[in-house]
DNA sequence: TTTCTTGTTGAGACCGGTCTCAATTGGAAA
DNA sequence: TTTCCAATTGAGACCGGTCTCAACAAGAAA
């Protein structure tokens, strides 16, 4: 147990072999693990890289073996519980299959979207899961995809992109919530959602380029128009990006003459927003206002009342994506998978008939 | 732009250098972005790198250099509020300075955590950010800095391990929101952390491993006996590892007949499960018990009552981090740097005299 | 004893970059 | 015109592993 003075170029097998007193293909069979070598040998080539205090260096075996053992995870930011909770999932199932994460988060950004990939790119992942900023703007992922890369997607799909996806049922989820509003009575209904437009205002869902988003206004619109009701697209607002725009869409719109008698988060950072700007405005959920938010965020049990949710499988997510995507890096074919998780409306006490 | 077939063998420098008619060595150095290159073959270079749609390797770049441009960070959890806006901070800072993320968490498992520092390790990452488990458990971190990887540590420091440093002044915090709830009339003050000990009892602080609580429990501890209260060892309850744990212990405690009239959660996640079982038992915050959490959550502030909490500067705790890892990695030298992040008391409706 | 396996080992190429060093070239200085 | 210097380029070693292939030894089969 001497000190070992502090070395900046390390041990390599080339010194383990040359320590044991063996070539250097055959210290590597022992220290890699591959091949065969007597027991005599590798007793000796084990005894003498515990004594150089032997580190394999990955990097250099990755350059061999052309896998990293690393997987790139691109999710739009990691401070939202939705994608702390998936990229848990993720992470967990990751490093059971052996496998580190690489984590960068978009922002939602199209750009910093690009950049990752091509960082994650350049770092040779041996996969990618990405849950894109825009689903029709998917280029980038295309040419990761033709590079031979894996990739998985996650909580949002793309139609023109052909590869493993798991999302959750949105569409169904939305139409579901804004049927059980219309049965309480409800015909302003309001949907709040961070993605923007160019405009800042929402006209049509194609104008929408986060996939869970999308479907979920799709849900929400059709179910509308299913009931007679109409122009609700104007009952759409787009652009809920940071708490401060949140604060003034919300503020703005619970101030207007037509206020809406019950609004729709699309995730549960506006939703905890909306709670916030109700109770400064004086106005009472349910009486006043009913509320659902997208996502059961750990707050929404503990308001007063409680806030209806949207429960999504959040951790299934990230860690599905991360099972599909593991089974593909250990060679199975076959075709995209597209996996639709069931989400659960957990009915509390923010929403309320309205006569 | 023809359809390039998905090769598995991808463009090296050499290929480009073969198509634009030069050198390897000169192709690498447009390519790379070093040494000196006429402005002719330059453009030459570029062309059939675009061309071929060259992708630099940056594992045999890191290879020669020596350096990833990736930081290894291992906390307990990403899935924490706390941790995740930790690492958003780290993150943040890493990217703008050019730096990728390996994200590992530990769980606050020992083991895990040792794997995990030497897998970044393997991976020749260039800095480590750790949130060490156990502040008395360093030598896998001390194996870390003997190999001359720089080193920061996160919320928890370490006497022993003499490295850039970032945490918050939590036993100043925890000294002034225990005299506040004594200047409250309070003296059955419990204080919960998800810290276990052997024994799942508390006896000494010594067997509290996670310094940042350590020194909350120092401070509570330091300054009850300073109230002439004492025998307040008994008050500390540790293990509250998961929700289940958590939500037995709070259980317990509050149906004790000696039930404390406050209690100090040492997270938002304690915090969160302690106010979920006062409602369930029925009783009242803050007639029947005070709460104050560690952690700003966004949940503290739309209960009702709303809840006091020690505001950290989780963000920043990251982003300092790695902002000291970063200038260690641009050369900086010099002693290691300790920096103490200020918090602050929100005091809000979940406290109250007790007579 | 001879031949054939099978197990074990070593030599050296290779992965895709970086980097050192020597050679070549062209223009400025003498 | 000759000499010198700086700019540009190429050849090839190197980083630290993996892996192929050939050599060799020992025991089994003939």
């Amino acid at each position: 147990m001497d000190q070992t003075t502090a070395r900046s170029t390390s041990v390599t097998v080339a010194d383990v072999a040359h320590k044991a007193g063996v070539s250097k293909a055959t210290a590597a069979r022992v220290l890699g693990g591959y091949g065969t070598v007597s027991d005599r040998v590798r007793a000796a080539v084990v005894a003498a890289a515990r004594e150089l205090d032997y580190r394999p260096n990955e990097l250099a075996r990755s350059m061999t073996t052309g896998r990293s053992g690393t997987i790139g995870v691109v999710v739009g930011d990691i401070e939202n519980p939705f994608f702390s909770l998936a990229v848990r999932g993720i992470t967990d199932v990751a490093r059971q299959a052996g496998f580190t994460v690489i984590l960068i988060n978009s922002g939602e950004d199209l750009v910093a979207e690009r950049a990752a990939i091509r960082t994650l790119l350049a770092k040779r992942v041996d996969g990618l899961i990405v849950s894109p900023a825009k689903e029709t703007d998917v280029e980038h992922l295309h040419e990761a995809v033709r590079s031979g890369l894996p990739l998985a997607l996650l909580d949002r799909g793309s139609d023109t992109l052909d590869v493993d996806t798991v999302i959750a049922d949105d569409r169904h989820a939305a139409e579901n919530i804004t049927r059980r509003l219309i049965t309480l009575g409800h015909s302003r209904i309001a949907y709040l959602t961070a993605c923007d437009t160019p405009s800042h205002r929402f006209r049509t869902v194609r104008d929408i380029g986060t996939g869970s988003v999308r479907r979920r206004i799709e849900g929400f619109l059709a179910v509308c128009r299913e009931a007679g009701l109409t122009g609700m697209e104007d009952w759409v607002h787009v652009g809920a990006v940071s708490s401060e725009h949140t604060h003034r869409i919300v503020t703005e719109m619970l101030q207007s003459a037509q206020r809406p008698t019950a609004v729709i988060a699309s995730d549960s950072i506006i939703g905890l927003e909306v709670f916030k700007v109700h109770r400064q405005l004086g106005l009472s959920i349910p009486d006043d206002l009913s509320l659902v938010s997208f996502h059961d965020a750990d707050w929404t049990s503990v308001t007063t009342p409680p806030v209806t949710v949207v429960r999504q499988p959040v951790y299934d997510l990230g860690a599905t994506a991360a099972k599909l995507l593991v089974e593909r890096l250990n060679g199975e074919a076959g075709p995209a998978r597209k996996v639709i998780l069931k989400t659960e409306i957990l009915e509390r006490a923010s929403m309320r008939e309205v006569f």
